[in-house]
DNA sequence: TGCCTCTATGTAAACCTTTACATCATTCAT
DNA sequence: ATGAATGATGTAAAGGTTTACATAGAGGCA
């Protein structure tokens, strides 16, 4: 059942009639060797079907050419799609990606750094917006490995980050709803412990302060960005009896939950309320009416991750401590004019 | 910027004053230490924070305790969802997995081999549908690594497979139809390569031909499964002007384009059509009407096929060849009572 | 010619484990 | 008391690379 035994350099260099140091050369230094040599090595390569065996190259060699991704929740689609753009810019360098699901388990981060630090894989992307559990408690920050932080920044550490411009996208969103006439806007979404949910809201308030318009704290509800949060939120400002002409929430998902209310209620919309999310995730663009959003660049914000890890990987200061993608607003059916 | 010098098993067999090899003993084979020698090499291990080098040992072991997923396309949410139950399966025992992003190009399937030749993953979980490309080629087919397919199954090959019983689900799916009264149902998504859509249309036939309604070959629809195919399905009947009751499409994503369709000449749904769907992506519940559809169950899809794998591995015969696992009628609003 | 430099190649150590085999002490049965 | 069996530990080889250093030959220059 296991594989046969397979052809190393030193087949290579007997079948050449070199010595192994010079196989290894013809291939990783080619110019190194003479053309004749090469030739010969590379023949006798294809002949015995060699493929250096990374483990002891890595061994050797102390990397692994591996990037480990460590998030809580690979199923989401947020994720998903992040992850292909890690993925096509590691594989376009030789690098390799790991997949850690932490689901947010303490034991499950700790389990995951036997990776790094067994050296089975050279850095980290974290998706979890907080060091694993059981590095930088005591003082061991300064040993922390190369690392990259996306989505979420990593709080009271020194790690760069790469991810949407909340703040900047935030405002572009709320102008967009103040251009088409609206000044009662709600914030859906509001949240102490997620930076992400406070980048936004400052968003907002920075949009409704240069337009002139007043806040009335009535407008801004809590959410942790779930489905149900929009939802509850809905209702409650039925509830209070204080109504916005249009709703900013924080994210897509909280948008569903915000239409799902309002047509439960069987509002006509966008002609009663206008809805406006954040992120454009897949539904999007099917529930009804079809989401106004803004849309992460998700692919980009990968490739943009894995390009700082390789330069970090590489010795490299990274060029920036911090990449901020702008996100793109997309015009659907949810937002109408108002006035 | 790289690591300090890690601890190795020398370091801690100085510490605890024993041999190397003890101390691989009291890791590895703890019961063959004696009580007292355990007791010291665990706290030596401890003050040096020793953590086995993974690469060594697998250079030592010839294996590595990884698995590489390759799939064509890893932002697609079925893949995602599956993705999970691989991980929790594989991370429960022990395994690590890595991802490879083929985009069915046959140069990124060709190089992801690399990791199994070089002997960075021992085995192999295949979404494609076929043997990489560079694989079984030529005679090489005896020496395949230990692998499973997922969702696709490999045609002409000798390759375990796990995944939803497509047969049984759309039997299950047409028979809900039928139950509700309907007798004009169109299958929509018939293709002739896709071992899937084929399967599926099987089981409606079956389902038809069970309650003895006769097959009209115009109620048969092609498609290749995306929404675009659906919307155009759905246009395409309405040319012809032979109109169903109620399509059965291959899956959600079609079923998604016969609802834009329909919604589009503003009919009333689900009054005038009944929609069934198959998968149970993501939107499916957000789409207006929600969508009728068999849920796939992805995270034991996931589990299970790992599990044969990790068979395959510990050099077991795998107790099937093949694991079918029911999909789950998921009833919504997309479909209505006829008759 | 003699010496130096340069290029191409070879030798051997190092990377860090696991494990077959050897060694030694102890226990037990005869 | 002797020998065998058992149990705990140590020694050293093997796994397959990369690479510092050594060597050898060729060519250039005085």
């Amino acid at each position: 059942m296991q594989h046969q035994k397979l052809a190393t350099i030193e087949d290579v260099a007997a079948l050449a009639g070199v010595s192994i140091a010079t196989v290894s050369r013809a291939i990783n230094e080619p110019t190194k060797v003479a053309d004749e040599t090469r030739r010969k090595v590379t023949e006798a390569i294809a002949r015995t079907g060699y493929t250096t065996n990374a483990m002891a190259r890595s061994l050797r060699m102390r990397r692994s050419n591996m990037i480990l991704i460590l998030a809580p929740d690979v199923g989401d689609p947020n994720f998903s799609n992040i992850l292909v753009g890690l993925e096509t810019e590691a594989s376009k360098r030789g690098y390799g990606v790991l997949i850690g699901n932490t689901q947010n388990d303490a034991s499950r981060e700790t389990d995951y750094l036997r990776f790094i630090s067994s050296n089975q894989a050279d850095g980290l992307i974290l998706f979890t917006g907080h060091l694993p559990y059981g590095f930088g408690q005591d003082g061991t920050e300064g040993r922390l490995p190369p690392m990259v932080a996306v989505n979420e920044p990593v709080p009271n550490a020194d790690v760069p980050f790469v991810g949407v411009d909340n703040f900047e996208g935030a405002r572009i969103a709320t102008e967009h709803l103040i251009s088409q006439g609206h000044r009662r806007i709600a914030f859906v979404g509001r949240s102490h412990g997620r930076e992400v949910n406070r980048l936004r809201e400052e968003g907002y308030r920075k949009a409704l302060a240069g337009a002139g318009i007043a806040i009335d704290p009535r407008m801004i509800i809590d959410g942790d960005g779930t489905t149900e949060s929009g939802r509850a939120a809905a209702e409650l400002m039925f509830v209070r009896d204080v109504l916005p002409t249009a709703f900013f929430c924080v994210n897509d998902a909280t948008a569903l939950g915000v239409i799902i209310s309002l047509n439960a209620r069987h509002y006509d919309l966008p002609r009663q309320f206008s809805i406006m999310g954040f992120d454009d995730i897949s539904f999007s663009s099917f529930v009804t009416p079809s989401l106004t959003t803004m849309k992460q660049p998700r692919h980009r914000i990968g490739e943009a991750a894995m390009e700082l890890l390789l330069e970090l990987l590489a010795g490299e200061k990274p060029h920036e401590q911090q990449v901020l993608l702008r996100a793109e607003l997309i015009v659907r059916n949810s937002v109408s004019r108002v006035g």
